[in-house]
DNA sequence: TTGTACGCGTTATCAG
DNA sequence: CTGATAACGCGTACAA
């Protein structure tokens, strides 16, 4: 068992309350008396019990961090810059997952209350996801910010990336580098990528193309199938085509990598027969084949913004505060897969 | 605020300890009262607050996991298998970094005791770091599991992977495929490196090809500098040395990747020039420069059997266990890059 | 079957 | 400057 408040009184023959306020360097104790008290902690190792000072305070010094899934390595740059700057404001994060499920979202947020953090990080699943549990969370004074996901209807602060215009630079860069015609590949329901896809039309009408329908392809996940699969399934058509690629903007960071290696299984040379270049927070991005252009999200500073809204919201308990939604600029990084 | 106990009481009639009861189904409540309490929490959405509940049990229904970092591929996936396993045992997990720092290790160990966990996950960044803190919290009654660094000196459960075996036979491949110049490329102070190590030179041995230190190439992280540009500074001579490689064993995830990306930039064919193979949890490898054969490490099932492990120590209070050390094969995956 | 009293470890208030 | 007392929300002997 370790020691506690209780038992540094005893042995001092002092009262429980003058050893806390001892230790909290309370102005109303004489500094030997600190003295004492502290050095008998620190000999002995005395450390507050953290659940009782919660119980007490009402305050946890925890805030929850709620994300879709966590291995990708956006979302693992994410919660890197997230850890980063939590550690710096002396708070603890609990991490759960929802895995793309509005259910578990919900039971997440639900046992993150429960548990009393003092504000939440969430990258939500859907525009509207959880939208009644995390008013409740509000109104209950833990206030809420929402990541990567901008679009979300909750009022609050809102930290994401500028999908829109990181899309339209790729698009534009693959125009100016004299590609005629240009696929979109995406995913089904994840919010973010239909701002990816409205800088890619932006960027095609800007140039006096006509948007074309038929050149956006949605990979549809919630058929349980790999993504792999579909991405083959997808493309194999294409090449045959009349109408054949001469690039592809790849949405998210899963198709462009996959879609790299399929090219590649394919032997279609890229970016020769068919560029390539699409949004990746890949590390790896160097040794892909070919080494992959790539527009790229601040991830870390994303979490690190996160965290430090979420602790204004939380400093500022009641005022009124204007909430704001920021959304990072991205990097394009060209490589050789688009050249 | 939110519901307490006392307020269904006062609103019911009855005493606080009853509805307490009559919410974990106590034998010594009717049936009537339950369900009259049951729906009267239910529909006031009542949530028992956990603070509360573990200050008074002393158990927290948490565990606390410290890894070194959070942002590579292994990790990322061990941690979504001990999520995983964690959820469906009804356990929380908070998670820290050590980045690599001992003192980071310790502090990370003192905040989640101060917090309560009942468990701790531990990926240790040396042999016998924070050794003292551990037995503490053994000794407290909270049991500890060691994962992936099974070499730690810690007398508990550890799960890690057969690294021995998985560098033994990713050699083994190499020598087959008539390779006579094996480098190792690894990195100094990893635990594991050095079973890898290990494996690499049995395999020669076994070939009857003398083991030579020279071809064992060791990055120093502590430098400060990228391993990126480490990688480069020793590969360079190698490629113009009389006794240039014809085959790279990378130990590491991180120093696989890479040097792919630098043997492509330098325009050394992969494999025919040199071979390259090496520990690898990347999801992309497929997608590399070429394709990447790689020894894969089952991350996520080590992180499912160290929730599980730990679930037993936890469970299994104070009684003596026999600790055991279980080593997860690996997976040794052949695609281009080594043919 | 229900209620009373107490304690988990801490902090806050108030009295001395 | 120090100490007694109450309280945070819950669980649990024990009494009724």
């Amino acid at each position: 068992m370790r020691i506690t408040l209780k038992d540094i009184a005893k042995e001092l023959n002092l009262s429980a309350s003058t050893v806390s306020k001892a230790l909290s360097d309370s102005y109303e104790i004489s500094a030997e008396t600190k003295k004492l008290v502290k050095e008998y902690a620190a000999k002995h190792n005395f450390r507050p019990n953290k659940i009782a000072q919660n119980l007490k305070t009402g305050r946890s010094n925890t805030i929850g961090v709620v994300m879709c899934s966590i291995s990708n390595n956006f979302v693992a740059q994410l919660l890197d810059g997230i850890q980063t700057a939590s550690e710096a404001g002396h708070y603890d994060i609990i991490i759960m997952q929802s895995r793309n499920l509005e259910s578990l979202e919900k039971q997440a947020i639900e046992v993150l209350r429960m548990r009393g953090i003092d504000g939440l990080l969430l990258v939500p699943m859907a525009s509207n996801s959880s939208e009644k549990e995390l008013k409740e969370l509000q109104a209950a004074g833990i206030p809420v910010v929402i990541v990567d996901r901008t679009f979300h209807s909750l009022d609050t602060h809102k930290v994401g990336a500028n999908n829109f215009y990181g899309a339209y630079q790729a698009t534009k860069h693959l125009l100016e580098r004299g590609k005629k015609n240009i696929y979109h590949l995406t995913v089904k329901g994840l919010g973010v990528s239909e701002e990816r896809l409205k800088g890619y039309n932006a960027a095609l009408e800007e140039a006096g193309i006509p948007v074309n329908p038929a050149q956006v392809i949605a990979i549809d996940q919630s058929t349980g199938r790999s993504v792999e699969e579909l991405i083959k399934e997808a493309i194999h058509p294409l090449l045959a085509s009349a109408t054949r690629p001469d690039a592809l903007f790849c949405a998210t960071d899963e198709i462009t990598s996959r879609t790299l290696g399929i090219l590649a299984d394919l032997a279609v040379v890229v970016p020769q027969e068919i560029a390539v270049i699409g949004f990746s927070n890949t590390p790896n991005a160097n040794a892909l084949n070919p080494a992959l252009s790539a527009v790229v999200q601040p991830a870390r500073l994303m979490g690190e913004i996160g965290v430090l809204k979420l602790n204004e919201l939380m400093k500022s308990k009641n005022k009124e505060v204007e909430f704001e939604t920021i959304a990072l600029a991205t990097e394009l990084v060209i490589r050789k897969s688009s050249l």
